[in-house]
DNA sequence: CTGAAAGCGCTAACAT
DNA sequence: ATGTTAGCGCTTTCAG
């Protein structure tokens, strides 16, 4: 039934181990013989069996992907980045075994150990993530999406939101704007210290300021009620507000639509700018100027990183920040002078 | 580095094998030497070596989960059924290995016949889907989400979409409507002839006849725009319309909202139905009455049913339907008598 | 109830 | 440039 090593050098009248450099190409082989082999590998439909050369290599080819379940996380982000690191490990004739986040540390530790997986990304890395004194045990090379207080040994990615919310800002700085606010995650996630939603407010914070702005900072809950609520509390505690940034996807729409309802034109009289999808920035009423989070190539350099260190390369980088890329649309134009 | 089997036997003063039947329980060990060794295991960390055990025994533990990515597909849909896939796995001791669509049939072999899986589970299945010849030639069972056009030999699981079709149909005729429409997925999954979209078609055809029910069908693209068009063209087209069936996740809400700004109170005037996940009707300003599309729940089942398979059980169904749940809320009402 | 030992299919020294 | 062969770590007969 199965066709094996053995098979394929009897086929091709060479020795298993040459069928074997043949398919690694860690031998030089005479292109005739290679021919030969490739031949035999192909009339015989010969696959290698995968735990025996795991056992064999010590490399399974396999990279551990552990995604998030949590509230407050959006999750066509997760599937766009799950979906780039398979096709992106797949390039590099690797596969992805699929972990939620709620088998926990003993969920990273057994398939490090049993050596099911040769490595490991881990998304939603919180301030002080219980897992990274275990990443850092581990024997095998991981890479985290988002940033702990210490990346110390660690290898880190991500978009750098604290210069997402501050191009945020300084845009609508350009544009005229005196007054401004950031909408951002539901308070869980700041208790959680997930680090990316305080940088953002790091950004906007220090950009404001920098630039004489007015502002305020409001997390906000994903849902309808709460968009409106905050709608409502802005206009009511910043009355001159023309300037609002929004880090949230599931209330970006809502939220202007509640102003809207409140009477203000998006953007003649209040302008939005937002850190968020670009399919979601595109797809609203009012298409919103926005900065990307760019998923799909965090989960393509992730992997990549991955690959560099598994390659053996001690010159990976600890931090890998994307800067932010912004996309004009409609929703953000020059204050209308009074 | 690391700790084999055989430091584990030394260590508790027994034979390899005894640690792994220990292990296995797959013959009886006494309490004694089982306590010894289950002791030995703990304090020296012992972790049985993946590939050493797919080799000798011919099993991963590993299953494949095949995810599409085309259009018309609801992301949290497909992450929340992977989640299932992946948390019921583990209630196994099986891992999941994540393939894409984009991998095609390639994928599907060479996962399989390089042992790296020991069986498949096939999401997004089409009436005439290029992969069936394939999965039925396969040495590995499967488990296919969703119907082809003969399900001969391979086995599959879903929502009974006729039935919830028909369900929405029948609730919509007790209430005392008389004219339905049904606003369905994009044209494209159609000509796809994904087997789900047409079967929602049948069952509320042959309910709307059945009961007597002036009916129409209409496809809608997944856009703001497409909704709208279709709320026009609906009024215009049956302006006796009372009662509508929706299934099409992502204009479930411009839909609604397209009706209330063509004058139409839902559920005063227009009463509706869908079929989604309930966390999409709950979250509308006005919560729809709907037929859960059950994700989890067929993920979980689609485990347990390959690992009946793996287990060598004969009596596992080809087919298995999952009856439609209905969870009543504010979107459908009794027809206003004129 | 337990041990001894023969593989599982492949890779990577070590030879030539 | 190619062949020989000793493992990789575990499971599972076969023996007792």
């Amino acid at each position: 039934m199965m066709v094996k090593i053995t098979d394929v050098a009897r086929h091709a009248g060479v020795s298993p181990s040459t069928v074997s450099y043949a398919l690694s190409g860690k031998r030089p082989i005479s292109e005739e013989t290679r021919q030969r082999v490739e031949e035999s590998i192909r009339r015989l439909g010969y696959r290698p069996h995968a735990g025996a050369r795991a056992l064999a290599s010590s490399r399974s080819n396999v990279l551990a992907l552990v995604v998030p379940l949590r509230a407050g996380i959006h999750v066509p982000v997760v599937m766009q980045f799950a979906v780039s690191v398979v096709t992106t490990a797949r390039r590099y004739d690797h596969d992805v075994l699929l972990l939620t986040q709620e088998e926990g540390e003993e969920g990273l530790r057994r398939v490090a150990d049993t050596a099911l997986v040769d490595a490991l990304i881990v998304m939603d890395v919180q301030l002080h993530d219980p897992r990274l004194p275990l990443l850092r045990a581990l024997e095998r090379p991981s890479v985290m999406i988002g940033f702990p207080a210490s990346s110390d040994g660690l290898t880190c990615i991500d978009l750098d939101f604290k210069a997402a919310g501050e191009a945020c800002v300084e845009h609508l700085a350009r544009l005229g704007h005196r007054v401004v606010a950031l909408v951002g995650s539901p308070p869980e996630v700041y208790v959680r210290q997930t680090a990316f939603a305080q940088r953002v407010v790091q950004g906007f914070t220090a950009a404001a300021d920098r630039n004489g702005l007015a502002s305020a900072v409001h997390p906000c809950e994903a849902s309808p009620a709460a968009a409106r609520a905050v709608a409502e509390q802005l206009l009511r505690e910043q009355p001159a507000l023309t300037g609002v940034v929004v880090h949230n996807e599931a209330i970006l729409e809502p939220l202007v639509d509640a102003f809207e309802q409140l009477g203000l034109r998006v953007p003649g009289d209040l302008s939005v700018t937002a850190i968020c999808p670009d399919e979601l920035a595109e797809s609203l009423r009012v298409p919103v100027t926005s900065i990307a989070l760019p998923s799909a190539e965090v989960g393509t350099r992730a992997v990549e990183l991955l690959m560099k260190k598994l390659g053996g390369s001690t010159a990976v980088p600890e931090a890998t920040l994307l800067p932010p890329r912004m996309t004009e649309r409609a929703s953000a134009a020059r204050r209308a002078i009074a």
